[in-house]
RNA sequence: CGGGAUGUAGCGCAGCUUGGUAGCGCGCAUGGUUCGGGACCAUGAGGUCGCAGGUUCAAAUCCUGUCAUCCCGACCA
């Protein structure tokens, strides 16, 4: 491709709008616009990168047996509401009606199209099982676009959709998608978790998270070096130990705490540190009042409070309600005596002894309290966020807490769906029984901004050959030299006949100019045909190293094509 | 949805406090000189200052509303 005919331009300035590095690069190397808010328009480059993920994705489900189908993204409201999911997506979801005032939504995500597909042609077990994917345009009216593609309202996601007769079925088929994703990311050249994954509102057993290590992630990742076990830290289950086993447990006192309500001013008042309180917070849970107790420096997790109640809406309580419950200020709630619908204690909590907790009375606390002996909780359970130190649930080692992309989902959705739909089949004995299933998604998107996240330099993007839009990139330094521009152009053309994705930089520009565009849009090898052509001599240079060295034009196609072989052998 | 910020040429920005003929850099076009890491000179094109009201002799500038965009948070199969 000569770039002088190419559609492409590159911004030598970062658009304002561009907060992260992925975003930025995305956009000053050419490979997309902006529409409007969470909606990208993408342009040659940025088209190739996409299509090269895409087949990576395409030849790894084809591996394991899947089977490419293209359902609409146009759907129906009917198969939504068999499930419910047509108001628990609620606005999320893009919702329009066609001229007769029937309703469709542009497919957020496809678990019900495809369990219709299912059910209308499945009759047998003998049918079972397989897994169908397809690679398609979603739709998700996010509250908040966010980082150029990285959360968008328009996206590309591979999903696939396994169907079994029985759970050791769908082992089976979940473990063979397992191994596919790392193969996707592995071939990508990302670095990544397998992290424990919670499943939501997806429901099912059994899920993962692929996560991609980096510091804009929108995840936090526990995870231990020592024995690799990783989870989502909204999953992560916290292991407590005894505190202050060794003390005897004292008499518990009432003492007048005037205008001290924050965990920070009780610190100070008191002149002890976080961890001798227990904080009491008062959340509504659909529609229940609900007391929350953990330590003071410790963080509650809404996702672990969520699945305990199996609920689907969690939220800290207003403060008429905090009063109604606890008869104080804002600042002094306490489990005694209080007044809700139930009273749930981190079991870390419940290991303390001789805590600080509200008196339920506005400018009052209770020390040397003491749990079981001064009140009791109707739920004792893990409800707080893993921290940094805390120990592995696995190995009880320290974990780390790093942030993480989401490229990858997978879950074991069992019969939600199929139960839902009435999607079944007959097994050997003439029994009717639902198909068990699971799901699989990629983002197709978010994983070429994850690949740049981790692939750049402050020159530009450094792309890993297994998905770059071009292989090599042949630079003209003097383009009023007709020498240069013959061997360049031979070299090209000889690149191309061997089946080598090549960009010809021939615009009428001067090398330096050359030579940053190359860096921006990080072509991962460069030949510079310049003086050195009268000795027949070319460079080459790789995007990810800082030296070149000159090879003779007779070699240079083999070198290159060497390059590419060794990489993606 | 709560909090914060920003909308002026394709991109990056100044001008607004104190109302008076819309500017700078880059990019773009033409001509010339240059030519291996974002050249230089000259000439030029390009903007209803997000939009709608209002105040005023006069609004990019002041007021009201509205839309859009971005960031933090909440939320998120």
């Amino acid at each position: 491709m000569k770039m002088s005919e190419m559609f492409f331009t590159t911004l030598r300035e970062t658009p304002s709008e561009a907060e992260i590095p992925s975003h930025q690069l995305m956009l000053r190397a050419g490979l997309m616009r902006k529409l409007a808010s969470g909606i990208y328009n993408y342009l040659p480059l940025g088209k190739r990168v996409l299509k090269k993920v895409e087949e990576i994705v395409r030849e790894e489900m084809d591996k394991t047996g899947a089977q490419e189908i293209l359902a609409s993204a146009l759907l129906p409201a009917e198969l939504w509401r068999e499930t419910g999911r047509w108001d628990v997506f609620g606005p999320e979801m893009f919702k329009l009606k066609d001229r007769n005032e029937r309703e469709f939504c542009l497919g957020p995500t496809h678990e019900e199209i495809f369990t219709d597909i299912v059910r209308n042609e499945i009759k047998s077990y003998k049918q079972l099982p397989f897994n169908l994917y397809q690679i398609q345009t979603k739709y998700r009216d996010e509250k908040r676009p966010r980082f150029g593609v990285m959360r968008s309202r328009e996206f590309i996601m591979k999903d696939a959709y396994s169907f079994d007769k029985d759970w050791d079925g769908l082992d089976v088929s979940y473990k063979k998608m397992y191994d596919a994703y790392c193969a996707i990311f592995d071939r990508c050249g990302l670095k990544y978790w397998v992290v424990d994954a919670d499943t939501g509102a997806m429901g099912g057993k059994d899920s993962n998270e692929f996560m991609v290590q980096s510091d804009v992630g929108e995840a936090e990742v526990a995870y231990c070096d020592e024995c690799g076990y990783a989870a989502n830290v909204e999953k992560a289950p916290c292991v407590n130990r005894p505190i202050h086993i060794d003390e005897a447990e004292k008499e518990i006192k009432k003492v007048s705490t005037p205008d001290v309500k924050t965990v920070d001013e009780l610190v100070h008042f008191f002149n002890v540190t976080a961890e001798r309180f227990v904080k009491t917070l008062i959340y509504l849970i659909d529609d229940k009042v609900v007391a929350v107790m953990l330590r003071g420096d410790r963080e509650v997790n809404v996702t672990k409070l969520q699945n305990l109640f199996k609920a689907s809406d969690v939220q800290m309580a207003d403060r008429n309600t905090v009063e109604n419950a606890t008869g104080a200020e804002v600042g002094f709630a306490g489990p005694i005596d209080i007044n809700v619908d139930a009273l749930v204690v981190d079991d870390e909590v419940a290991n303390m002894k001789n805590f600080i907790i509200g008196a339920n009375e506005t400018g009052y606390h209770y020390e040397n309290v003491n749990y079981g002996r001064d009140f009791k909780a109707d739920i004792v359970a893990d409800i707080r966020n893993i921290e940094v130190g805390d120990a592995c649930p696995k190995c009880g080692r320290p974990v780390s807490i790093a942030r993480g992309i989401e490229v990858g989902h997978i879950f074991k959705l069992g019969t939600k769906y199929s139960e839902a739909m009435d999607a079944t089949y007959l097994d050997e004995n003439g029994q009717e029984q639902p198909i068990i299933m699971g799901c699989y998604g990629i983002g197709i998107n978010r994983t070429v901004a994850a690949i740049i996240e981790q692939h750049h330099d402050d020159k530009g993007i450094i792309w890993p050959m297994s998905v770059t839009p071009y292989h090599v990139i042949i630079v003209v330094a003097s383009n009023y030299q007709p020498e240069q521009i013959q061997a360049a152009q031979s070299i090209h053309d000889e690149l191309t006949s061997r089946g080598i994705e090549v960009l010809l930089d021939d615009r009428d520009e001067r090398a330096g100019v050359k030579f940053n565009d190359a860096d921006l849009i990080g072509i991962p090898m460069r030949i510079t045909v310049g003086k050195k052509i009268s000795g027949g001599m070319v460079e080459f240079k790789r995007r990810d190293k800082a030296d070149s060295m000159d090879v003779p034009i007779s070699d240079i196609v083999n070198k290159v094509i060497d390059e590419i072989s060794r990489e993606l052998k």
